[in-house]
DNA sequence: TCAAAAGTGTTCTACTTACACCCATGC
DNA sequence: GCATGGGTGTAAGTAGAACACTTTTGA
């Protein structure tokens, strides 16, 4: 059968010490006035990572910034859009605290919220508040094995900055030293620029860029409850 | 834009101490009487996952067994079917030994494959390859942390079967007395009945039934190699 | 008695954790 | 000086790797 098909976009980024999500203000029926993640159809001669490409620069208006774009999962419920047989391919994309995005790309207005208020019941149109959910479970999960953390950092960046990313996504403290060392350990993660960054406070902290590896190795273990 | 929604399954199995998938050849154009994975086209009322299920039934055969099955990822690229705008969103399904599959159900013959052979360059329709691709690298990675090595037994089964599963599907010997250990010692993953399987030969085995927990903690990492 | 698989024990090493303590800067 | 974050050191505990060794069966 004939569907209509749709990406939309789960863009994380951390600001002000939270995890937050850009959303838009839909113009449009259904769910005019709500908000929602951004997104679009897809068209005609594009793959689901080329509009996700596209709708992420139309959103967010930045060209030059590496992000990380990644597929999150297809929905698609057949009540999920009144408007009709809709399904939606999610991305997840993490990047560093983004300018504040442009209003009116799209005629939308768009604004950065905390993950905490967007994933709330009805929070968002559609299905969103679930796309959003796994989104930032799949954010919270890939902290453990990979590199991506670094993806929400302004480079250069130190081990505070990058600590702290952890920490608001994770939810939890993490102890510095311990910290840095794991880190630092991960052969490729780090790359040291050399240079130092002059705090307002506190010593000087040295300034690094991401490395070539994409995987921590040996992980980073959240202390998950030890139950089913 | 208004596209065409298929589902395609990766359908994994431990036989004959190889991990096999299962293939149907196809009976119509394109790609007459090539291999491919099976597959369908989605239906009006009915959600991805629910397509999955149902094309997983009609090629298989199977009702009553416990199956795992997970969204892959969905393929898009506009070149990928010849008739035209045609997506697939990939489910990955591993069960245990299964018996051979019921030809005719689709009028399609069905077969195991070695993953082996099937992964070669062109040894499947479409873009099937990469899809079974995808598909084994998903489950190489989540006997890591999870429980779902378990989904290849028949229940009841012992420590040595699913130690097994984890040598076919990682393709590398483990110690026996290690991986014992990890398994049982990972809380809420094996419920022992409290019998005992006779062999052929060496000590009869303990039987276990898979348990609560879904994943495995801590988790069962393989030695990759340390670096990028 | 022997082969084979199940299962236990032990040693060595590596990583995690917790926390003490020193360093370098702004105020 | 002192508060503040950066960074190093260290001792206790835990998990993994390697492998010796015992157990229980069929042949």
């Amino acid at each position: 059968m004939s569907v209509s098909v749709t990406v939309d976009l789960v863009i994380l980024t951390v600001r002000d010490d939270e995890l937050q999500v850009l959303v838009v203000e839909r113009g449009n029926p259904p769910f005019e006035g709500q908000l929602a993640l951004p997104g679009g159809y897809l068209r005609g001669r594009e793959t689901l990572d080329e509009a996700a490409v596209r709708e992420l620069h139309e959103e967010t208006g930045v060209d030059g910034i590496r992000l990380h774009l990644e597929q999150l999962r297809t929905y698609s419920d057949p009540a999920r859009d009144p408007r009709g047989r809709v399904i939606t391919a999610a991305y997840l994309a993490l990047g560093p605290d983004l300018p504040t995005p442009v209003a009116g790309t799209d005629a939308r207005e768009a604004y950065w919220v905390p993950v905490k208020t967007a994933m709330q019941d009805g929070a968002l149109a559609f299905d969103h508040v679930q796309i959003l959910r796994d989104g930032v479970e799949r954010a919270r999960s890939k902290l453990e094995y990979t590199t991506i953390a670094m993806m929400f950092c302004t480079e250069p960046f130190t081990v505070g900055d990058l600590r702290r990313v952890y920490e608001v996504i994770w939810g939890m403290p993490l102890d510095p030293s311990n910290f840095r060392r794991k880190i630092t350990r991960a052969d490729g993660s780090l790359e040291p620029t050399g240079d130092r960054r002059v705090h307002t406070t506190g010593r000087p902290a040295a300034l690094y860029r991401r490395g070539a590896a994409s995987l921590l190795m040996p992980p980073f273990l959240r202390t998950h409850e030890y139950a089913s």
